[in-house]
DNA sequence: AATGAATGAGGGTTCATTCAT
DNA sequence: AATGAATGAACCCTCATTCAT
């Protein structure tokens, strides 16, 4: 009679999965150079000797992390909904979405910032990242598009830059929180303070969008 | 005739800093984890040894490094200059300076973004930069107040909060360039690009601070 | 045809072995701080890392030394056997096994001089030596037990100090051999004067338990 | 007007007093190669530098501290007196006062210690230590003599055994006390038991010395 | 008589990875 | 499909010592 011990396990979709998310955690917490394999391997049922099996190495688990969350991300865009919305509205429920999005996702903003910080070398591997188009920009194109035909927006404006202008604002509040409240004594993740934050962008951007004579 | 070698140098000064130079590039190019010490050392006229013997170890020479970015940043802020100018004008002026202060300075937004990563544990032992004013969020401050009084800007805005939306906007650029670059195929340094998006922060945070009836 | 190379090797056993006697003969050699770790891998067929891989450390490696050493002389302690003597027989007889025992086992010896200098503050993390029982100790304590039934020793002796007695004459003349013999021209390994000293603790211990009047 | 640092001093014999003092107090803590020249040199008022000015290095400044030792201790023999005692008192005298001296001086105890961990290769360095009269010991053989003569002690004794027996015993309650305490759960320095055990050896010695029949 | 600056050589340890089954 | 054993290369750091005045 065999007994299944914890580590020996026949579901190898499982442990591939296991590695993936622990290794996701686990580089968003101290980054590439930072994150040691055995550390990875220590936080599933398996062993270091899984990720050679599995990925090839660290560099490969890493890029399959990096991949898995953009892909994450994009279908979680899909999802965001400004129908029936005035421009104006959808502008600023766009940006609110984003930013709760952002909030929650600060495994996400991190390894972007760790993959910045290695001078998107490993990005660059990923060719299905490339091509595939971002849906938030999609979007906000439309809502861009449609203000303007109403005369409500402005024109001659470049999505890109709006999505530029809310992402710039949404990833910082995640991305540099611990010096930013070191250096201003604030605690950027206040309920209090967040919920001002939040509504800010959208308020700034379509302020900009609708500016009379522009 | 004995010709005096490269490497031995008596001083003191000039070899600390040196170290503190190279030391900067290096995090600013690896970061934390990713820069060696026989690396910063090969890039000096000494060697390893003396990164122990002036700081006393890889971490001291990291602190260093990062309070000596940031002082020499404060000392630049101190040099923004408004005075004159209507308060409209200043703040895109401020933004403006603010923009092109970041481009130039991507070896500090790197190191802010490394000790992000390592959730602003080296900072926080930095107390000489805790309490040190911020010289651009009281410039500011200023030019904030000058135009509530002048009933050209609203009210009831924290200088903090609009410090907050051009530092984003500005940062974001030099950090997430790489990511930000690939996924939406643009380069974010090109000359012609910059220049638009130079203005642009301005714009937006003046077009919300003058808006009608707010 | 490929010959197998000396250091390959697939016996875990044999390797860790290996790895505790080469370390126990260096650390009894040349103390804790004076043994370098490269000098311990040297005398071995595998290389230093196989210390970390192995034991985790210099220190835990020298703890397992420490242990196993002492393990070892606990075994030997209990091959003594005094049965069928009488007890000043016995008394003696123990006091020259235990004196051959400490000669034969400088090493030993000589680690346990060397965990002293260090105060004693690996041994105390080695909670398996601590409440095991001291079968030297109990045997002497039978005999002398014994001997004070049959009248012929004095009673009210405590047999932790006729042990110590012993200890000390039999720790001496090994762990103090290089000074004792230098400051005093003597020998102490030379066998006329040995012969003559392995009797003397005997004696003397055998004279006071006896000692009319007592 | 020149101001006298702490550190500067004009009395050469009194930094390497000093110097002598604290290397001693610093081997004897930690042995010699567990003592690193900085250690000692924090200790004092001067510089690791002077050790080098005064000492030549490490290995010479042990070589002092040997010598000076073992001078200051055969000093405090030849202060031992035991005239006007009948020869029996007289080694029991002699027994406890070498108990006392031993336990006062820890740190010679422990330098010899070391001294035997490096195969006393140092001392061997030492020939002013070499030929001196050993004064413990020329009491000894006066007392043994005496007795002898008055028919109270056997004769044919070796006094550099009855030394040995001596030494033994008082060397190894300092020298084992950490690895003796811990295995049998005692305190070699508690006052009572040390009370109990600074007879001992006399009484053990004298029985020996005066048993009938020998 | 004394010193600040500098240093070569090694110290213990850790890293990602491969061997061999 | 999975794994225990082994490892070379490098990593950060410390040591006793010397240079140069």
């Amino acid at each position: 009679m065999k007994h299944t011990t914890e580590r020996q396990q026949r579901d190898p979709e499982r442990t591939r999965a296991e590695l993936l998310s622990e290794a996701t955690a686990a580089f968003a917490e101290s980054g590439y150079s930072g994150t040691r394999v055995d550390e990875i391997a220590e936080r599933t049922r398996t062993t270091k000797r899984m990720i050679y099996y599995y990925f090839g190495g660290k560099e490969q688990l890493y890029l399959a992390v990096l991949e898995n969350a953009y892909r994450g991300i994009r279908e979680a865009e899909r999802q965001l909904e400004v129908d029936g919305l005035d421009p104006v509205q959808a502008v600023r429920r766009l940006a609110e979405l984003t930013y709760d999005h952002h909030l929650e996702h600060g495994d996400f903003i991190r390894l972007v910032a760790i993959e910045n910080i290695h001078h998107g070398r490993f990005i660059r591997q990923l060719d299905s990242l490339r091509d595939a188009n971002q849906p938030a920009l999609g979007l906000l194109e439309e809502v861009l598009e449609r203000g303007r035909e109403q005369g409500v927006f402005r024109g001659n404006v470049d999505p890109l830059e709006v999505h530029l202008l809310i992402s710039s604002y949404c990833v910082f509040q995640v991305a540099n929180q611990h010096t930013f409240g070191f250096l201003f004594g604030v605690d950027l993740r206040d309920p209090e303070r967040r919920d001002r934050l939040r509504g800010l962008i959208g308020e700034v951007v379509t302020a900009w969008l609708t500016e009379p004579g522009a």
